[in-house]
DNA sequence: TTGAAAATGCAACTCGGTTGCATTTGAGCC
DNA sequence: GGCTCAAATGCAACCGAGTTGCATTTTCAA
């Protein structure tokens, strides 16, 4: 059993979940990832060690996502990207996308002014803050 | 002919694109909605107008993005959003999505904060930022 | 008026994601 | 070890947003 396996294992039973192979496989890919990959990335990855279903992923990020284990983002393809909650710290981070290669690169945690409610029209509540910059990374670039 | 597709014309050529009715009657939906619509409700407000294909749609809401009419942004959802850039400023700004029904308001310019290149690896161009604010609306919150 | 280019419509398609339902797995119990 | 039942998984079909290819219509210049 390997370290990664071992937290896996230890957030999933942290948040009252069961630890099944397939959890526990994609916990690890992602935490092996360095960046928050798209759903068919995430699948090809798990896929190296574990036979899994495209809908049981998908089942999977929304129970990881549901338990905070996980953060899901919009790309600006439109498509969700996960990844993994940093533990204990809630300032939200940002990202970063490559609009040439769509690799979405986690940020440090933003700067307070986005707490930003000043900017709010009365009477609403904010649960989730998004922020994500685009542009063309320096691997794009170069090649 | 209205005023705002008085505007609208001059913004088209000013942009050096034909002033075409479908072009017009996108402009005047877009900026008679309060708010930054999913493509099948621009649609549909357009509809009460003119006759339009949803390829047409997706074609011109193209058009007016890279000719700096409009914005597009991303929304929760995923589904891609529209409203009319600002014209003559450029300080990016964010949006509030509720998550209960989904609408997508534009709000004021962002505090420089976000200009936040400090947070960035180096070697990497932004081109693009977008803030989103995840939350519920005063309408929502009371229904 | 006419001819070419641009704009539009229509049909079929792709892709990310979801739903319904049958099957398998696995933790608790005997 | 073998049961049992709920939870987890797989499979197939589906959905909605957006795209592509191509035929038709419109528009503008000559």
């Amino acid at each position: 059993m390997t370290d990664s396996a071992t937290d896996a294992r230890a957030r999933l039973e942290q948040a009252g979940l069961e630890a099944t192979p397939r959890r526990v496989a994609v916990l690890e890919a992602l935490a092996a990832l360095p960046h928050a990959p798209a759903a068919q990335e995430l699948l090809d990855a798990v896929r190296r060690t574990t036979r899994m279903d495209k809908v049981t992923l998908y089942r999977t990020l929304d129970l990881l996502v549901e338990a905070g284990i996980l953060q899901r983002h919009t790309g600006a393809d439109g498509a969700f990207r996960h990844c993994m909650a940093p533990a204990g710290e809630n300032a939200p981070h940002g990202h970063f996308q490559c609009t040439r290669c769509g690799v979405m690169t986690c940020l440090p945690p933003l700067p307070e002014a986005l707490d930003a409610a000043a900017l709010l029209p009365a009477g609403v509540t904010v649960e989730h803050v998004e922020v994500r910059l685009d542009g063309v990374c320096g691997r794009c670039r170069q090649g």
